[in-house]
DNA sequence: CTTTTTAATATAACACTGTTAACTTAACAG
DNA sequence: CTGTTAAGTTAACAGTGTTATATTAAAAAG
């Protein structure tokens, strides 16, 4: 009899490993600078032995997003269970979504900027399944975000009682807008204090939807 | 005697026709496919000969981006000058601008969106003029916008008086957040109708800055 | 032990990328 | 026709994702 085959537990470690590696890569450098070769280098092994655990950079690259998705749901959803006002709880998710952004840079881009591909672009691959995994994940996100602002709907002036999914994309829309300029790095061209800006931005956005009597009610 | 160099005249209507053809490969099939010798191909010359007239691919994109910086502050200038009430000259200015985002989407993304260099990388290199010149044009789009803006300022409850630019860069991190979410894709993966969501919130960009009657004043 | 089997890894290669060095072609003044 | 040199080409380098092939290593059977 042959040589038996690892157990699935070492190979998941193995995986693990992999991901860990290309996360540190990505979040220090940027997606551009990620390659299978200096992530090779970087584990000590060949860069063709990393095709024995995932099928393709792309399978990677979405497995980091899956991964990035959850770490920013669990976020949201700490918040979401710490608070008890409506209005102080999505003031905190919002600005815990704008810190992820603006500390994860890197990390935010290749969630949520175009370059990137898409569960669209995996329909009809043998890594669809994966795709749609993370697709699963990032809806997660927006389903928390809904209960954030239904939680407030009624009581907020912007926000239509029926129609909390639909606020809840345009507050996302507004601070992915102040997150991409500022990431982007266009901020810092028209402004020497882009942070202010910044600040300032998010802090309307806020009282645009948590007016003072419901912030701290 | 040598061989006479060519007019500048001649030189320039070279470099044209190769910025045209890279204009056309990153608008049909974006920045990730525009490479030098694809270029090349498309024009039916060596893909070094293409270093005789930019200095790197970097100088190319440069060059683009200027392009597109100036063909969207034409754009908005002419609205500028076009309309006369203040209220539907920013109204008029705010749809143009998210229209030049969404039919122009991978010019768009290389204008705004973060894995494209900017002025800063370029300092100190040899292509640090052209990368200024490209800085001063987006510069441009900046004025023409807080001008604009400046105009409603007092009438608009959203304005205040003395801060036309702030009130510019945030409606202008709205309207980018709404048009990077659309062509990041990541839009069409929550939503059956994207393009309602768009125009949604649009509207409601407009109906906060320019009310009902100062809209058609 | 040695042999056989095969899982796991590594090497070599392909087609691509931006860019440079070296070479060829071609045009014009003397 | 010759010398000069501008303009363009080919060859090459170091890099990319990925695959086919070759090697290594470990464990079971004789």
């Amino acid at each position: 009899m042959p040589k038996a085959a690892r157990s699935q537990e070492d190979i998941d470690l193995i995986r693990e490993k992999i991901l860990d590696a290309a996360l540190t890569i990505i979040s220090e450098h940027g997606y551009k600078f990620f390659s299978m070769r200096k992530l090779a280098r970087r584990l000590g092994m060949s860069a063709t032995t990393i095709y024995n655990y995932y099928s393709s950079k792309d399978e990677l690259y979405l497995m980091i997003l899956t991964k990035g998705f959850d770490m920013l749901y669990k976020g949201l959803l700490k918040i979401f269970n710490t608070y008890e006002s409506p209005g102080e709880k999505l003031g905190e998710m919002i600005r815990a979504y704008v810190s992820f952004g603006i500390n994860n840079e890197n990390y935010y881009n290749i969630m949520f900027t175009s370059d990137a591909p898409k569960y669209r672009d995996y329909i009809g691959t043998d890594i669809e399944p994966v795709a749609y995994f993370e697709k699963q994940t990032a809806l997660q996100l927006v389903d928390i975000a809904a209960k954030g602002v239904q939680e407030l709907a009624g009581t907020s002036p912007g926000i239509a009682p029926d129609d909390a999914r639909y606020a809840a994309i345009k507050i996302w829309s507004f601070l992915h807008g102040i997150i991409a300029l500022s990431n982007s790095r266009v901020l810092r061209e028209i402004d020497e204090n882009p942070h202010e800006i910044i600040e300032r931005i998010v802090g309307d956005v806020i009282q645009l939807y948590i007016p003072k009597e419901v912030q701290h009610e």
